[in-house]
DNA sequence: ATTTAAACGAGACGGTACGTCACGTCTTCTG
DNA sequence: CAGAAGACGTGACGTACCGTCTCGTTTAAAT
């Protein structure tokens, strides 16, 4: 396969710049809020040149991304490869993860860029793409095989779907962050984790009824 | 009470003006997609001023918010009083409910300028406020009412939260249909309303367990 | 004829941000000189938007034309229909105006800016011609019509071609001008008057000999 | 003396880049036109690196003037000693003269470029400097030494200041080439020499009446 | 023939200015 | 007097070049 035709030489990237940028644009995502974050302001804060913003990266949102990577790579081991905990309570561990998450997402140093990054991915297709296949895919695949542990190990029913299990699980806490208007909480978690365990019916009238 | 000192006297509001400008940013909202919606092309379509706009509604998003909410009340009866359908049977009915939603928003008429709105809204504060106490509250009550009626009929455990109950059902669809890529459908409706109500976790250790 | 279909509606345009854009052209030609001048200094300068002065010039130049223009218009009478002063002397009468010119192009405040147009002038084919209708013809005409009396009154030769002539007394100066080391002298304007007027030949071998 | 410091060493200069550049400033001058000719675009045709350019010369304009000083010196013998020609009938070989020059002023060839280097001459100073002492003075020189010869042989006024004359005879040409709408023609040559020969002035009224 | 120091191509970088688009405010004219 | 039309100051967009600065890679003079 040829190269890209016109693609810019990775190799002679200036990494002190990168950094500056991609601190710069959390910052700023924290600071302006999701909106008012600009190309501009980004490259005069971290002293760079527009033009070295738009040789590597295709937009604002793809900025915010790496940024946003950047962070959590910061040091940790290698994401892809990482797994939920298994201390064999599936229930505990559940909380234990919606807990941490609550954790980052009422931060505001990581949840305000995260904000802008969503916003950005909800109206960028192509930064959705991305967002997909580097953070929520590999993220799913994470909690699927966690559910499905759990599923083999007799604590989850046999006829679940595990992307719906996920769904069930981790889709309240995302929609409360995006759109609720109190913060998030570890009792909600503990909620969520508790009541789609359990499921919404009265005991009598389970599964074997639907 | 005196009326207020600048507020435009809505008596004298143009009403085809009005119509022409929700129904342009409606199109526009399709056409050119959730970004580049812009209030200069709202006003030019529509044929009107933009000072039109800005005299009537605070920002973007309140022009594209009322747009939609003229669609649903399009002859339709008041949306505050009505309520989800109950049959007794509370898994057919939250199916039938959520296969509406799903048919809304896949159909793209209605979609676009949905999604439209969903990044306004989470961008702009001041239109979140607006968006939760005249759209979310109400569907929110409506849902809970339903809910509270099955738990009341024994076909809700009595110690869910209903809140939490209705997070479960809704949350994983209107995720599912801003970020997931593939589209929305019945199935999926279906077995995220099974799985709510029945619970991931084996029959045999429910509730009681927790 | 149906009015332009796009042109901006001139009845509109606001004067004094029309006169400020003229001075601040002015004022930095001459302050950062013929090349440095740009559209985004003058409209920092004037404090008027960018989209302003592209709205009403197509160009850099453009601008500046238009402010040496309101500088010769200053209060005087038109130029269209002005003359050359014809005392009935035409060496001294062209003298004068030589002078005049001489004394305009040392002036730095004159003279920078009109050197940034006519470099414009060469650069730009579309203003060269505005250039050429709106200022270089009308003189054009007024020396001929000065030279054509003169003509007519015997002081010149009736078979010069007083195209030829203009261009012999009016063109050395303005090439000593553009490229000359030295600044311009009233001497060299009365010496290229006198020797336009007298020739370069022997009295013994003229005229008739060619 | 010891070598500058920072001087580039000339006999390592690269003659095949060197020409490279030298034709790619000339098409490109041509080409693009008297504005839009950028260093870049000269080094990317010259398949040449930028910093070569910056290495060897000053400036754009400094580009240019060498492209077409390499033109002329074309395997011709040195300019600095050449002579105008000298038959004894100075009328006829200035037209001779003005003519030849007309014709270069006429092929696009060579005018265009050469029109992009005027307009580097004006707007750049240090360029201007240059210009002058390897090109213009030398070209005065040798205009004035054609005239003092003709002085000397009597067929010029031993009164006129060959200066004078000489911008007399050149002057319109240059001016009519830069700022006229049609192009240059040899009878406008033979037209300014005749009537630059014989004067403006009535046979009755001349030289002694000043 | 080998060394070695420069000139070279390539191109990333911090900048400046370009010309365009949309913002939200304003003013003028029309129905 | 609401509304259309649109000029205005503002600010960000994405692009083109500027002139400087490394990077390896030739390449030609000095060993």
């Amino acid at each position: 396969m040829p190269p890209q035709r016109k693609s810019p030489d990775a190799t002679r990237r200036s990494q002190p710049t990168r950094a500056a940028i991609l601190t710069a644009a959390l910052e700023l995502a924290g600071e302006v809020g999701y909106a008012r974050l600009s190309i501009e302001g980004i490259a005069a804060r971290a002293g760079a040149g527009k033009q070295t913003i738009y040789r590597w990266w295709p937009s604002k949102g793809a900025v915010l991304f790496d940024a946003l990577l950047a962070l959590s790579d910061d040091g940790s081991a290698d994401d892809a490869t990482a797994d939920l905990p298994n201390t064999g309570d599936l229930a505990a561990d559940l909380k234990m993860v919606l807990r941490a998450t609550v954790d980052e997402l009422t931060d505001p140093r990581l949840s305000d860029p995260m904000r802008a990054l969503t916003v950005e991915v909800l109206a960028d297709p192509e930064l959705a793409q991305t967002w997909r296949t580097r953070l929520d895919e590999p993220m799913r695949a994470m909690k699927t095989r966690r559910l499905r542990a759990a599923q083999e190990a007799g604590d989850l029913a046999p006829d679940v779907d595990l992307a719906v299990a996920a769904d069930l699980v981790w889709g309240p806490l995302q929609n409360k962050w995006l759109f609720g208007p109190e913060p998030l909480t570890h009792a909600y978690a503990d909620a969520v984790v508790d009541t789609a365990l359990a499921g919404l019916a009265q005991a009598s009238r389970r599964r074997s009824d639907t």
